[in-house]
RNA sequence: GGGCUCGUAGUCUAGUGGUUAUGAUACCGCCCUUACAAGGCGGUGGUCACCGGUUCAAAUCCGGUCGGGCCCA
């Protein structure tokens, strides 16, 4: 009968469900013995993609691992389903818009919306056989995360961590919300250079612009220092066209040479540069464009235009002025918002921001305590680090958000927190009384703002294990699984919120897994149209067949998705169903041995073989080698097991007259044994095929394979000389088989009379063995060195 | 521009100083009554990106060049 693979994978995630098996009862109560895992939990607002189908079977593969290794594994599960995306997910599934909808109303519609797209996600996490706890999963939006967000907030405060100051923003206009510098990107625009001539004394100095609209926002020139076409006009005045004030002319080294004339103007702001010559020589602030990217009553003859009108409007002002020298076309990058690609715009507002600037190092030192795998990629959160500009501004002008805890007085000024039986609240919508603790007023304005998401998924190890009363027993966590996308954004703002609540790294180790790339090595996306479902994949290869291609790259290698891989895969686990049927006939009426008791060389050679096995697939799996592991456990498998082994097995069983029942009992106790053991180890990376074959054949006592525990070497048999002469006659068996092929013989074809030139000692050893598996009618020896088989 | 990473048969991959470079996949032969043709046995196929250096010996170590990818500017 064939294996029907997705009946099979039916069965035993219902198994798994129902069982929960993976719901361990030991308890977590000795934290030696637990293993407790920080996981990605994923976007209510996507789909599964083939980078979640890749790298999610990673952090399974070694979850399982540690189970059979006697582990009570934390494996938690949870949905991120906090700000924008969700917003944004929200009115495109509805029609309906957040800023015309009423607050209350709108965030009960987003986590409806959420609800339900999780009940879906989820379905496709346990296709792939991923044994994470998805019975009570956490979300980064919820009364619990927000409790704990907010809490945490309120600890920050205490530890004179967060301040709020106005400071300048980045706005996406698109999206109508602050944003940080995680959330930039850069973008290559095409744009034009236009050559200005502000007036001063003498000629005054010609500058370079991408931003003329901004002309009105100028509130200095930017000359490189060692520049020496400007270096006698370093603190001069020069007059802005159009606006007719005057400026100075400062001096420093971020201005490039060779970029433009050389001159700069600086705005408040045009792009992040501006901002630092702004805070650096402590410039002063024209803020021209309003928060909805519309110019202000202060930009003149442009007040009221979009950026794109203001900007063709100045520059006709500029040629009437008779100051454009001339307009070159250029490619640029600027910074955009990374969900939007919009182009973003520079403000000033009242943000809340986390100090971080002044703890880089400690940060630094953090992150270097926990183990990165691989460890090249620890390099790019020093990089990070070391390239912060700001501290890390966490408020946003959206709806759906963890609220700051905070009221401001009206009467007197004072920023007024929530107390922390208040929390959760969301002071937009709080109708209780809420006294300042200054003057005692309850005229009270809320803050507005919502947290950015980060500022509660950095506090994923808390949100995972507080609900679950783990915390901080199983704190720090054992091992954060994500991409190497979000080195900068969730690794780091986990590193510094636990860095200032606890003072300790959020794990042992960060294991940063690669990228996807479709068969080209292309990025998959939309517009090139290279999209592979996951669940396309499961339907055609199986759930055990995908997890096999995932487990093909290392921690942190990329991969590609290559059809040969989900071949191998699928091939892998017919082939385990079939070396199981098998097993069941030639070992029927034998038990599965706790420990193998061989006499017989085939036996204590494959035994050995087992062992050395045993002991280089443990050392691979505790390194997450399971790459390396998997490749083992095949060879062993494939070429030992079943092409050698098995064939041996069923020779000198159905062949041989005059075998005893002891040695056949023995060999339908090896046949189990080893059976069992392969299926142990494979059983992280194919969960399914592992379990059918470990309930068909009735292997073990447990309810599952996934219950049972990681083999070890056996003491027992462990001759060295053995193996030696296994390998031996594996040879002698390919050399025969080598022989038959040449003849264009079938392998079970029966040979008359053969010669075997060899080791004779060894040969003669197994004189029975080789005449049963390969039918031969007499077979006589030769000694030589070299291993040849000659007919007569 | 800076950092990291990768270049090994058509494709993918193992291999951190030592016989004739590993395996998969694809392709070509041969082999189906007795687990599996999604199998078995065998075979074709490689200037180990390029240049130079260290060494008795380099895919491997060092320097450089070229080319891909990712991250940050």
């Amino acid at each position: 009968m064939d294996l029907d693979i997705p009946a099979m994978e039916a069965r035993w995630k219902k198994l798994w469900f129902e069982e929960s098996i993976y719901v361990t009862d030991v308890g977590y109560s000795d934290r030696e013995k637990c293993f407790s895992i920080d996981t990605p939990p994923p976007t209510i607002s996507g789909k599964m993609h083939m980078g979640h189908a890749f790298s999610y079977p990673h952090q399974d593969f070694i979850a399982r691992y540690k189970r059979l290794r006697g582990y009570s594994v934390f494996y938690p599960w949870g949905f991120d389903d906090n700000g924008l995306p969700t917003e944004r997910y929200t009115e495109k599934s509805l029609g309906i818009k957040g800023e015309r909808t009423d607050l209350g109303e709108f965030i009960r519609l987003c986590m409806q919306e959420s609800a339900k797209a999780e009940d879906d996600l989820k379905r496709n996490w346990m296709d792939l056989g991923i044994s994470a706890d998805f019975s009570h999963p956490y979300r980064t939006f919820s009364d619990e995360s927000m409790k704990i967000s907010q809490s945490m907030f309120l600890d920050l405060v205490e530890k004179g961590r967060v301040y709020r100051e106005e400071g300048p923003t980045i706005r996406c206009p698109t999206c109508r919300t602050a944003i940080s510098q995680i959330d930039l990107k850069d973008i290559n625009q095409s744009s034009e250079f236009v050559y200005v001539r502000f007036t001063g004394q003498d000629e005054g100095v010609l500058i370079a612009t991408t931003r003329p609209e901004l002309m009105g926002a100028c509130v200095a020139v930017a000359v490189n220092p060692s520049d020496e076409r400007y270096s006698s006009l370093i603190g001069k005045k020069v007059t802005v066209p159009v606006y007719g004030y005057s400026v100075d002319i400062i001096a420093d080294d971020l201005v490039a040479m060779d970029k433009g004339t050389g001159a700069e103007m600086v705005c408040t702001f045009g792009d992040q540069n501006d901002i630092y010559l702004w805070r650096k020589h402590g410039l002063s602030t024209r803020i021209i464009l309003d928060d909805f990217g519309k110019f202000k009553d202060e930009a003149g003859i442009i007040k009221g235009m979009t950026v794109r009108e203001g900007r063709k409007r100045i520059i006709e002002e500029l040629e009437h002025l008779k100051v454009v020298e001339k307009i070159e076309r250029v490619k640029h990058s600027v910074n955009a918002h990374e969900r939007c690609d919009t182009p973003v715009e520079f403000g000033i507002s009242k943000q809340w921001y986390v100090k971080v600037l002044d703890i880089r190092e400690d940060l630094k030192a953090s992150a270097h305590s926990a183990q990165w795998i691989p460890i090249h990629m620890r390099v790019r959160i020093d990089n990070w680090i070391d390239g912060l500009k700001w501290d890390w501004g966490i408020s946003r002008q959206r709806f759906l958000g963890v609220p700051f805890p905070v009221w401001y007085c009206r009467k007197c000024g004072e920023t007024v927190y929530a107390t922390k039986e208040l929390i959760p609240v969301d002071p937009r919508t709080y109708s209780g009384k809420v006294a300042c603790p200054k003057c005692g007023s309850s005229d009270l304005d809320p803050e507005t703002d919502v947290m950015d998401t980060w500022a509660t998924s950095s506090l994923s190890p808390r949100l995972a294990l507080i609900p679950e009363g783990l915390f901080p027993s199983l704190y720090p966590m054992d091992v954060r699984f994500q991409g190497h996308d979000i080195i900068s954004t969730w690794a780091f703002t986990t590193i510094v919120r636990s860095f200032i609540h606890d003072g300790i790294s959020p794990w042992k180790s960060i294991l940063i897994s690669g990228n996807v790339y479709d068969p080209q090595g292309q990025k998959m996306s939309k517009s090139r149209g290279n999209i592979i479902e996951p669940a396309d994949l499961v339907n055609e290869y199986g759930a055990d067949a995908v997890r096999y291609w995932a487990s093909t790259a290392l921690p942190g290698e990329d991969i590609k998705v290559r059809e040969q891989d989900f071949v191998r895969g699928k091939r892998t686990v017919i082939k385990i169903f079939n070396a199981s049927k098998l097993v069941a006939m030639l070992s029927e009426g034998s038990a599965t041995p706790a420990v193998p008791e061989a006499k017989h060389p085939i036996n204590t050679g494959i035994i050995s073989g087992l062992n050395d096995l045993v002991v280089k697939v443990t050392d691979l799996m505790d390194s997450y080698q399971f790459s390396r592991a998997r490749s083992e456990i095949d060879n062993f498998f494939w070429n030992i097991y079943c092409d050698n082994y098995l064939e041996i097995a069923k020779g000198i069983l159905n062949r041989s007259q005059d075998i005893g029942n002891d040695t056949r009992e023995e060999f339908g106790r090896i046949l189990r044994y080893v059976l069992l053991q392969i299926m142990k180890m494979y059983a992280p990376i194919m969960p399914f095929i592992t379990e059918e074959v470990y309930h068909s054949l009735n292997l073990g006592p447990e309810k599952s394979v996934h219950l049972e525990k990681w083999p070890l070497p056996s003491g027992n048999v462990s001759e060295k000389s053995g193996a030696a002469e296994f390998g031996y006659l594996l040879q002698v068996l390919s050399a025969v088989r080598s022989f038959k092929t040449s003849k264009k013989l079938s392998m079970v074809s029966h040979i008359d009379s053969l010669t075997i030139f060899g080791d004779k000692t060894i040969l003669e050893r197994y004189r029975e063995e080789v005449m049963a598996v390969m039918n031969i009618g007499s077979l006589s020896f030769q000694q030589s060195q070299e291993l040849q088989v000659r007919e007569g």
